[in-house]
Order: structure tokens, then C-alpha cells, then sequence
DNA sequence: TGTACATCAGTGAACGCGCGTTCACTGATGTAC
DNA sequence: TGTACATCAGTGAACGCGCGTTCACTGATGTAC
């Protein structure tokens, strides 16, 4: 073994990495080997080492952003605790935040990608649903703890959340994007029962809303 | 003028529609003007006889779509009733019905194409924003005569019509679609305050549902 | 410890292909007489 | 009414380009002795 055992793994890490920044910003076909394996400080000959094809590599891209615990649990940097009683509502806010908005490359594909997936193949279909599903099933168990945990309503608030930011993203400016991300934000937290003024409670004083 | 006066427009608008489907099916990079060309019954050399490019087609596309009265107040052959006590109800069925979910050649291209219109330019972005502005304001106005009718319930709903049919399309099989597409609609109709048993009413018995 | 070797991740030129676009030409049609 | 003409929508060959993919080669590294 001429190399360090890990450094093929690490290499193919960092392709998978560029490539998921670079088709979150121009998707599936926005996007050439050459690019990708240069963004990764490679060059394009080497490509074929590692991967199949271009679609193979999209596949993977998905997968791998979409079961990696790194993401699903954690989002990016965004540490939220999943024992807390709003999660739910960090995770609504989190991914209506202004932040999620305009970060376009490290922002989730789910947000970027819809019409590519909906035009891919069976691969990229089954990632992206295992994703959705991964969200509603987190969505479910957080408002549960409020007595408004059934999967209608999970399911509504995760579409408001992904169908949300994408709507927004496909907007003009910001005007459109912000009202309905506020919008968009402010429902879901009503679905999963963390409004301060619900039928649920009522006496409890509304908290002041973070600014995003 | 060697042509009937009209028979430049009648084939530029037959380029339109072929583009528009073959968009919405296979996204903007995935039809060749060949392709539109061809399925409009022409060969690719007329094309610029008409477009000066093939974004310049897309954005015409787009807005044609989006501001023709034939798409917005009709809906494609869809007839919706906008004096209607439930117009508002009667979109959102229409829009997560089954058939719109199916027929994507001739589904509503907020559905198709949000990703290429999210990195398109300003042009597209506009069109999209302008489609979407009229499905609020349509819904809202609606809605208000039932006494549900705030801008917040209104872009909430339209994003749960349109966010909810994209990240169905995004899914495998029609297991998660057709879930989806229900818990999206019995939620949007209780946001609109179209549904039997809200806190408006009560008394109002729940009336059959249609099966979509 | 030092040297020769084998391995294989990475390089970069080359390929065939389909794309968007151009352009000289064709031929069906309305108009002038 | 019939003929010659001018117009211009539509044709199809050709172009340059960038793409995905291939492949003979390089050279940095771990291993054997």
C-alpha cells in the first residue's frame, strides 16, 4: 500500500464535498467533472478512480448528505438538542433562518435540488425521500411531547419548511422570500404547538422571536 | 406579406407550448432546441426566426405562462368558479389533485421548475414570483370571505400547494406523494377555513370528500 | 539504517458527441399588373 | 382572370465549443531486504 490506508477514502471524501457545494448552487447539470475535481484541488483525469460516472457521483452525493448523522442530526454546525421540548421549533427556525436561506452551498439539497431529483432516477428519489421522511418522523416525535404530535400535521410543517425555502429561493429579491419564510415559520410553529397563544395553553406570555 | 399575417405568431406560439412541456418534464439544461423544434413539427434552423436565444425562449416560457389569464384564472381546462363561496377550496383540491400530480407535461411550472429558476436569472425569478403573488392573492381574497382571509394564511397555504407537489415529485413511487398530498390539503383547507369542523363552526357536519 | 522496488492515486492529452448558433438557400404564398 | 415577382418562414449543412469519458503515463509513498 503505497499510500496511507485512509488517504483514498479522504480524497474521495473532499470529491463528494465539492460536489455537493457546487450542485447545491448550480445543480446536476450546472455542473462539470472538471469543476468539481478542481474545486476538490484535483484534476479531472483523476475522477474516474473513484467514481463510475457523473451520475453515480450525484447518487452518492445524495446519499451521503442525506444519511450521514453528521447532517441529520446535527445540521451543519447547527447543534440542535433533540431532548429538548421545542426541538421542533429550533428545527423550524433553523431551517427558515435567514442563515439557511442564503447560504446557498452549504444550504440542505432537499431546498436546492427538488426538480433534479424529480427528474433523476430511482437513486436519487429514495435519498431524497428518506430524507423528507427523516424530517417528518423528527418533526413527529418533538411535537408529540406537546400533545400535537400526529403525521398530518408533520407532514404539513416539514412541506411549509422545504416548499417554503424553495419557493423563496426561485423568488426575486428578498421581499417575497422573507415574508414567506416569516409566514411559513409562524404556521408550522402553530401546527406543532409551540405558539405561546394556542388552544393548547393560552396564559403562557408569547416570547420574544429571535430576529431571522 | 407572402404568409397569412397570423401564421408567424400561430407557429411561435406552437414553439412555446413544445417548450413548455418538454421544460416541465425534463428541465431547462435536459431539451435541446432540436428537440422543441422537432416536437413543434419544425426543424432547429427556424428557431431564431423567432428567439434570439434559448434562454430568451425560456423566459418567455415562463412569463407567458405565468400571465396568460387563460393559465391563471382557468387553470388549464380545470374551470374554478372565482365568485364561488369555496374558489379558494376548489384551487387548493385542484392543485394537489392526483391529475396534477400525473399529467407533468401540462402541470403548473411553479412545480417543475423551481431549482432552474432559482439559478436562472432575473427575468424567470420575476415570472415565478409573479404566478405565485397571484395564487396568494387569489386564495386570500377568497379566504377572506369566510373570515380566514390574513396574507400569513394565504402564502402559507399556497407554499403548502406548491412546496408540498414539488417534494412530492422529488419521491419515489406514489406512497409518500399521495400521503403528502393529503396532509397538505386537509391542512390548507383548514388554514382557509374550508373545512367542516374548525373553531368557526361546529355545527357544520363534514361533507363527503372527493377522492384524489 | 539505507536502498531498490512495486503499487496505485493522480495527471493531462485525446476521443467522440451533442449542443447552441449561423447562414446561404428554398419554396409557398400574397400582391401588382 | 392569369402571370411574374417579391417576400420571408422554414430548411439543413456547417461551425466551434465544452462536455463526459478513456488511457498511457508519472511520481510519491510504503514495503522488502
Amino acid at each position: 500500500m503505497p499510500y496511507p490506508p485512509n488517504h483514498r477514502l479522504e480524497t474521495r471524501a473532499r470529491i463528494i464535498v465539492s460536489a455537493r457545494k457546487l450542485f447545491n448552487q448550480f445543480g446536476f447539470d450546472g455542473v462539470s467533472i472538471q469543476q468539481i475535481m478542481s474545486n476538490a484541488g484535483l484534476t479531472h483525469g483523476g475522477f474516474y478512480k473513484h467514481f463510475a460516472s457523473k451520475s453515480d457521483l450525484y447518487a452518492e452525493v445524495l446519499e451521503c448528505f442525506f444519511t450521514d448523522p453528521k447532517w441529520n442530526n446535527n445540521w451543519e454546525g447547527v447543534h440542535i438538542d433533540m431532548t429538548a421540548a421545542d426541538a421542533g421549533a429550533q428545527i423550524i427556525r433553523a431551517y427558515l433562518s435567514r442563515q439557511h436561506f442564503e447560504e446557498v452551498e452549504n444550504a440542505c439539497p432537499m431546498v436546492a435540488l427538488p426538480s433534479d431529483v424529480a427528474r433523476s432516477n430511482e437513486n436519487a428519489k429514495r435519498a431524497y425521500q428518506a430524507a423528507f421522511k427523516a424530517m417528518v418522523a423528527l418533526l413527529q416525535r418533538s411535537s408529540a411531547k406537546n400533545g400535537h404530535g400526529n403525521r398530518t400535521s408533520a407532514l404539513a410543517i416539514a412541506a411549509l419548511c422545504v416548499g417554503g425555502m424553495v419557493i423563496a429561493r426561485a423568488s426575486e429579491g428578498r421581499g417575497l422570500a422573507n415574508e414567506l419564510r416569516g409566514a411559513a415559520m409562524e404556521v408550522a410553529l402553530k401546527l406543532g404547538g409551540w405558539d405561546g397563544d394556542t388552544n393548547s395553553g393560552g396564559t403562557k406570555s408569547r416570547r420574544h422571536r429571535s430576529k431571522n
